[in-house]
DNA sequence: TCCTACGATAGACAATGTCTAAGTCAAGTA
DNA sequence: TACTTGACTTAGACATTGTCTATCGTAGGA
């Protein structure tokens, strides 16, 4: 994520210190925050920045296919820096932890042509659901 | 579907206009309404029914294992009568469009034990993305 | 027929996200 | 370095979807 910033100027972004924040916030593994959560996290080293300032943030290192839109849940999106490495995500229905799987093999081939119905498809999205082993002790 | 209204007397529902008009509206095959379109076309059937009473009865429904909640796209989500028959979807990214689909084998058993970090792991829901005939076509 | 608890209603409220108009500044130019 | 300009940022209004509350109505039993 430290070479993002490189490859952003290439691709012509003019560099903010905005920017920057939003970028330093996404670092890491396994992050998959909220809008919100990476304005608050935001704030704490750019006291001024805004929120449509960190929505339209995201939005564009989505559209660059730097960050993955996440949606395990109808609350908000999370945003997944972990956008070269393809992953699907199991998710605790008690506390909202999501980890990174790898399920083995290819998805799309469990779907044969005859329930294809015509569709060219693109993309397959796996969420596994149950109970983290921290909420199972409580 | 047509038998939904006695298992819900069963389970002790009082019956009402406003619940009978949103069972009938979600009967059929591939439906898969917002709550907003189930209450437009349980306004024409019974104009003074309100939004709230229409939520409601769809949660209820949801609870009841009668309806299924599906989340296909951040906008609102879609309730599918079709709850009996375990199925995943398949959506047009154009248009919206959505299939049942029946993937051969359990999708469980992609991810393995070391993928799975203690959670016991009840639910898996996928969704294949493409684009359908229709807008290929156009 | 009467009662009453359960259901329906209108509208306020909440959460998340989008848009707009105006001000600010990064970075190229001289 | 100073100037210039269009890209960027900002505050807040607005939109969408869903939830909650207080009040009213009625299904179904006594
Ligand atoms: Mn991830
Ligand atoms: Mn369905
Ligand atoms: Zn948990
Ligand atoms: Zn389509």
């Amino acid at each position: 994520m430290s070479d993002l910033l490189e490859r952003l100027r290439g691709r012509g972004w003019r560099m903010t210190a905005q920017r920057r924040v939003v970028a330093e916030v996404l670092d890491g593994e396994h992050v998959h925050l909220t809008a919100d959560e990476v304005h608050a996290r935001a704030v704490d080293k750019l006291p001024e920045i805004s929120r449509a300032t960190v929505y339209n943030t995201l939005g564009e290192l989505v559209s660059l296919g730097e960050v993955l839109e996440v949606s395990t849940d109808r609350r908000a999106k999370r945003y997944d820096p972990n956008a070269h490495r393809p992953h699907q995500h199991l998710v605790c229905a008690r506390c909202g932890a999501i980890r990174d799987v790898h399920p083995t093999g290819n998805p799309l081939s469990a779907l044969p042509d005859s329930e294809r119905f015509g569709f060219t498809i693109s993309d397959v999205e796996v969420t596994y659901r149950g109970v983290c082993p921290n909420c199972a002790a409580a």
